[in-house]
DNA sequence: TAGTGCGCCATTGTATACAAATAAAAAGAC
DNA sequence: GTCTTTTTATTTGTATACAATGGCGCACTA
């Protein structure tokens, strides 16, 4: 292992890495929500100036992962229980929008990468190591959204998610039965590969919704 | 009037400032697409340090009117045909998903309001005001949004709107009958008058993608 | 003792100076 | 004459200094 922790940061602009390390303390919980990030703290702790640190910020908060109020600093983002909903819901929106253009549009090497995907995810509930988990559920979904092919629905989504994903980690560590999940991603998998494009939506909308209500009854 | 252009913009930190002067002057085509932004000039013409320029930007970029490349600076972000596609299929899911929520939630106040809205429509459109005409079909389509009572929704669709505002403004110079986007609207209201929501959902679809056809055409 | 006003301190907002990098222009080699 | 190299100028990236604001505590008053 080199200098720097990450050597493929070693030339990214400061206020990339700024946002890079932050937004994965804000993801894996280390920052906490409705904590405040104050830039001079900030600054000294990640060992570069005020500047990027603001800009970081700046970058996080198009994440929708902090929050800003002016003259008054930036707040890692919490999230009310309508809030969610509404995230889920457009989640929910966009990501069955994304499933049906996905069984357009998905080819033989495709659907074999999203069986892979799914394995992955069920070695990982096998061997129950949450972030290993959340990491390979969050591939198995991208692969769908990236198979339907449109760019701004894939951003949309991937900032959505990242919005609800701190409570989804937490949700996952009380789940009883991960292996559940298993079986829904296969079935919707099933779904695509018989081009039964309504059932996939079907599946896939039930697969959000059920999580929805188990991580709404954790923030309620 | 005052010495400020707008006595609002006041106490408004400067960020705010440069963010909405420069928002404006792409959206009305002051800026062109493609056109770079530098951070020198920017901040003689408005007579602000760099600092808040910077910031400035940094905010058009989460709204998706600036693209950012690392030591290269900023530009009015340009759009691709694909792009455009991409958007417009992102805001057809999320404007129909508004529209039927609208359908189940909508009082008669609002829909009165609603009705007043598209009369505005029919005023701008008889003025042939080109910048009237775009404001108060927002405004139209912004009450059945709000009525959807989703506020992640209205954000993502008012960012995605605007990325394409100004194809739109230009195509609405060149449209041979804008009265029949009023008719559209009418038709839309009356659906959600008599709570038929796949009906709107339907119209709407059409009305949107009608509107898609016609700048796809200018920008291909 | 409760309430109000004043002043200090911590923090964000803004300006500016300097460093680093890119692009363009000029000089040189073949 | 064209391609390569070097130089130079412009622009962005980063650091830091100073200004302005808002919160908090303390003192003073009723």
């Amino acid at each position: 292992m080199g200098f720097y922790e990450n050597d493929e940061d070693a030339f990214l602009p400061l206020r990339d890495v700024v946002f890079k390390q932050l937004r994965e303390e804000i993801l894996y919980g280390k920052l906490k929500p409705g904590e405040r990030l104050m830039e001079i703290a900030l600054s000294e702790r990640l060992g570069v100036s005020r500047t990027p640190v603001r800009e970081g910020i700046r970058l996080l908060e198009k994440e929708g992962l902090v929050v800003m109020l002016p003259r008054r600093g930036a707040h890692v983002a919490s999230i009310t229980a309508k809030q969610l909903e509404d995230v889920l819901e457009a989640r929910r929106t966009l990501e069955t929008f994304a499933v049906n253009a996905c069984c357009a549009r998905i080819t033989h090497a495709r659907f074999e990468e999203l069986n892979e995907a799914n394995r992955k995810f069920a070695e990982a509930v096998d061997t129950r190591d949450l972030r290993q988990m959340a990491d390979t559920d969050t591939a198995f979904h991208n692969i769908i959204i990236d198979t339907a092919g449109n760019e701004k629905v894939k951003e949309l989504l991937v900032s959505l998610k990242e919005q609800i994903f701190r409570y989804k980690y937490e949700f996952m560590k009380e789940m009883d039965d991960p292996t559940r999940l298993v079986r829904e991603h296969d079935q919707i998998v099933k779904a695509i590969g018989e081009s039964r494009s309504d059932k996939a939506v079907e599946l896939l909308r039930m697969h959000i919704d059920s999580q929805a209500i188990a991580i709404y009854r954790k923030i309620k």
